[in-house]
DNA sequence: AGAAGCCGACCGACGGGTCGGATTTCTTGT
DNA sequence: ACAAGAAATCCGACCCGTCGGTCGGCTTCT
C-alpha cells in the first residue's frame, strides 16, 4: 500500500512524526492548499524524505485520514466495552470518548470535519466510510438497546440507522464548528449538553440520564 | 428566446444559467477537480465566455454558494412565516422546506454540503458563515419556544444556541448522506423521522408531534 | 561495505487566467 | 425600414506560475 512494507521501528517512528506533521498542515490549510514541501518543512525533513515514505500525496492523506479512524475507532470502542453491556451506558461511554479524544486533538477533528476534503472524490469517500462505521456502530446499540426494551414507551419506533447517523452528524457538526472556533462554549458543557439531546431524542427516561461519567483522558 | 429581451435581464439570464451549471459541476466533482473549461463546456460556452462574467474560479464559488444560501433562506423563512407564530409550527415549516428544497436540487445540497470545499480557506469559511446563519435562525425559535413555555417540563433549561447547532448538524448529515446515497431511506419516511428526533429532543409534548405538515412548494 | 534513509535542484503537466479579435445585439441617424 | 456603428458578449489559442513528483548523489546506520 504504501512505499515498502517498514520493518523497522526507526522508520514506524518516523512515519508516524510525518503523520503528525501531515495531519496538522492539513487541519490548518485544508488539502488543496497544504504543500508537500511545506509539510516537509513541518516535519523537519526534505520533500525528498517525505516522499521517500508516502508514494504520493493522496497516499498521504489517505494515510492520514486512515490513521484518524483507526484512532477514534479503537479509543471508542475500548471505552464501550469497558462501560459493560447496558447500551445506554455503552452509547454514552462512545459519546464522552468522541468528545474527549477530538477536543484534545483538534487536529484530528478537523481532518476528520472535512479539511482534507477537496482532494480526489477516493479521499472523500474514504472520510464517508468512516463516518459510516461509527454510524453502524451506534445503530448496532441502538438495536440493542430498542431490543432490551429501554425506549418502548416511544409513540413509534426509531430507525436506529437513521438515528445513529443524525447522531453522529449532531456530535460532528457541532464538535466540528467548536473545533473551527465558532462556537465559543467550552466542551465541558457541550457534553452534558450533547447528551441530553441525544438521549431524549431516544426516548430514554430522563432518570437514566442522572449519572454523568466524568471525562478521563 | 426569439425576440429581444430587455439589456440587463439577458446577462442576469444567462449568470443563472452559468451559475446553474457551474452548481451541477461543483457538486459531482468536487472544487478541485472541476475545471473552468468543463464548467463553461456544461453551460455550453466557452472558458472566455465564462470569465466573462466571473472574474476567477474563487468568484464562481462564491456566487454560487451565495446563491444557494440565498435560495434556502428564502424558502425557509417563507415557510416559516406562513406557519404562523408559533414557535414549534415555525420550526417544523422550516425542517420541511429544508427537506424538500434540498432533496429536490441534490446539487444545492451538495454544494452546501461541502463539495465546494477545497477551495481557499475564505469558501470554507462562507460555508461555515451560512450554517451559521441557519442556527441562529432555529436559536431564535428555539428562545421564544422557550419564553412561551411549551418545553418548560425539562429537568435542565437547553442551551438554544448548542441545540440549534445539534439539530442543523443531524439535519444537514443525514440529507448529505442522503444526496451522496448513503442513505436508501426515502426522503418522505426521512422527514418524519428527523422531526420526531428533534422535537422530542428538545421535548415538545408528544400530543404536539401529531400533526404532520405535508410538504407542499 | 552495503543498505536504508534523506536531500534539494530540477522537470513538466496541468489548469487558471489573458487577450486579440469575431460575432451578436442594441442604438441611432436618415 | 435600413445601414452604420457602437457596445455587449463570446470565443479559443496561448501564456505561465505552480506544485506534485523524480532522481542522482550524500549521509547515517548496521
Amino acid at each position: 500500500m504504501t512505499t515498502s512494507p517498514p520493518r523497522q521501528a526507526r522508520a514506524v517512528e518516523r512515519r508516524e512524526q510525518l503523520l503528525d506533521a501531515a495531519a496538522r498542515v492539513f487541519a490548518q490549510r485544508g488539502y488543496a492548499d497544504a504543500q508537500m514541501d511545506e509539510i516537509a518543512a513541518a516535519a523537519d525533513t526534505s520533500k525528498g524524505g517525505l516522499y521517500f515514505h508516502f508514494p504520493t500525496k493522496e497516499a498521504l492523506v489517505a494515510a492520514v485520514i486512515g490513521r484518524a479512524g483507526d484512532i477514534l475507532r479503537r479509543r471508542v470502542s475500548r471505552a464501550m466495552n469497558a462501560a459493560g453491556s447496558d447500551p445506554v451506558a455503552r452509547a454514552d461511554a462512545a459519546l464522552a470518548t468522541l468528545i474527549e479524544t477530538l477536543s484534545a486533538h483538534r487536529s484530528l477533528a478537523r481532518v476528520l470535519a472535512g479539511e482534507t476534503l477537496g482532494g480526489s472524490a477516493a479521499t472523500r469517500e474514504r472520510v464517508a466510510e468512516i463516518e459510516d462505521e461509527f454510524v453502524e456502530l451506534i445503530a448496532l446499540e441502538l438495536r440493542s438497546a430498542l431490543d432490551s426494551g429501554r425506549l418502548s414507551q416511544l409513540d413509534a419506533p426509531l430507525d436506529p440507522n437513521l438515528t445513529a447517523r443524525a447522531w453522529v452528524g449532531m456530535v460532528q457538526t457541532t464538535l466540528s464548528a467548536w473545533a473551527a472556533g465558532r462556537v465559543t462554549t467550552p466542551i465541558d458543557r457541550i457534553y452534558p449538553e450533547l447528551r441530553r439531546l441525544l438521549l431524549r431524542s431516544a426516548g430514554v427516561p430522563l432518570e437514566s440520564i442522572q449519572h454523568i461519567r466524568t471525562a478521563k483522558e
